[in-house]
DNA sequence: GTTGGCAAGTTGACACTGTAGAGATTGAAC
DNA sequence: GTTCAATCTCTACAGTGTCAACTTGCCAAC
């Protein structure tokens, strides 16, 4: 019932095999059903089958749970930004497939982004959560510091890459807000796509231009 | 609103006299001391010196509750980049004007922002907020609109408003980890007022270079 | 081969939370 | 002077996070 038992190991009724992971996925899923504000250990817990108190031996806290998680997230996003790049040598191009990839990651792995921001609900100095934060962060400086390069440009390479993630994370927290808004005006909900190729174009020239 | 007391009406013992904004007020002092993961309504009633079931007869639910605060910040977003833009011109300095006004409320009132943009912890369809949401993002379409128009510029009023508040959101959101990124760079954290100024020299650099 | 120890889970308890229902207190309209 | 609605309190209940003390299973040392 404890649903391991994948070939090798065969989780005795006792010790769950690989609970840490079962407990991650559970609590991405109540995320998703119910929010993060309606958030509850005891239910995640009880979704992957053991004692309310289980989840302490592993992640000690509430938080050390949801840090966790987040620093999947950051994981996650680290992986989907170089697979995304991968083979794009323009450095626009590249820009513009980053930020896509971002966007892409929002929506199906939104539970974790409702953790990757939170100052409250996360350890801000666990390592872990760090490098991997760094890690998905470097990916994105690379390509901007390419792009500069390439083209010669006279833009602080910190400021530009922050311009670029900064952009791209608002578009993701705006997103519900900016569907209310274009419904408000009978217009059809925006692409999010197309936003982040068209942003990508301005931002992209007015580096160009500053 | 109710708005009696004012000197008047000595306010009883029983009748509090402006209790719902007495509980906004404490509502968001908790959010600033406990952050939003640890908001606990019977805290706010307690500051309020209130049982723990007044506040339902005002705000029905913690909900409830959370959204006026969130609306609450609309208004004072939408007053705040009123003020900012007051007198200003010329389309670019306004918006430059606007930004700063943003990230700046984003600071002082930092509580009303940790609930301005969550959709799980506040109700969406809540007219108030609505309309508190609207009218602050029309100042800032307004301008918008103004720069395309007066520069005829060949870009979406729409578009170009999503990618302005797309930025500073973002810049807003990711405050906190940009702080860190520089702190790990050795260098100063950045002046966010400046970076607020740079961008939006980029992106309307960008805008009429589309 | 027993024994000690340790990681992984459990049970029970405690203080705290949000909400529901029923009752108390007030100012004011009639 | 009574009635009435609004405002606030009290009590109760199920659910929550965390702490302490207790099992269970396994492995390694003696």
């Amino acid at each position: 019932m404890v649903g391991m038992m994948d070939g090798v190991t065969p989780a005795t009724a006792y010790h769950h095999g690989d609970l840490p992971n079962a407990l991650r996925r559970a609590a991405v899923d109540v995320i998703d059903e119910r929010g993060l504000g309606a958030f509850s250990l005891r239910e995640v817990a009880r979704r992957a089958g053991v004692s309310h108190t289980a989840p302490a031996h592993h992640f000690g806290d509430v938080r050390g749970l949801l840090t966790a998680v987040a620093a999947e997230g950051f994981v996650a996003l680290h992986e989907a930004m170089l697979r995304a790049g991968h083979g794009i040598d323009e450095p626009v191009a590249r820009l513009s497939a980053l930020g896509s990839a971002y966007v892409e990651l929002a929506r199906s792995n939104h539970a974790h982004c409702e953790v990757m921001f939170r100052t409250d609900v996360v350890d801000p100095d666990d390592v872990e959560l760090l490098t991997a934060g760094m890690c998905a962060y470097s990916v994105l400086e690379d390509t901007v510091r390419a792009l500069i390069e390439n083209e010669r440009l006279d833009v602080d390479v910190d400021e530009a890459t922050w311009l670029c993630w900064s952009t791209m994370q608002g578009l993701v927290t705006l997103g519900p807000k900016l569907d209310v808004i274009a419904a408000g005006k009978g217009l059809a909900g925006p692409a999010t796509n197309d936003l982040v190729r068209r942003f990508t174009e301005v931002i992209v020239a007015g580096l160009r231009n500053a």
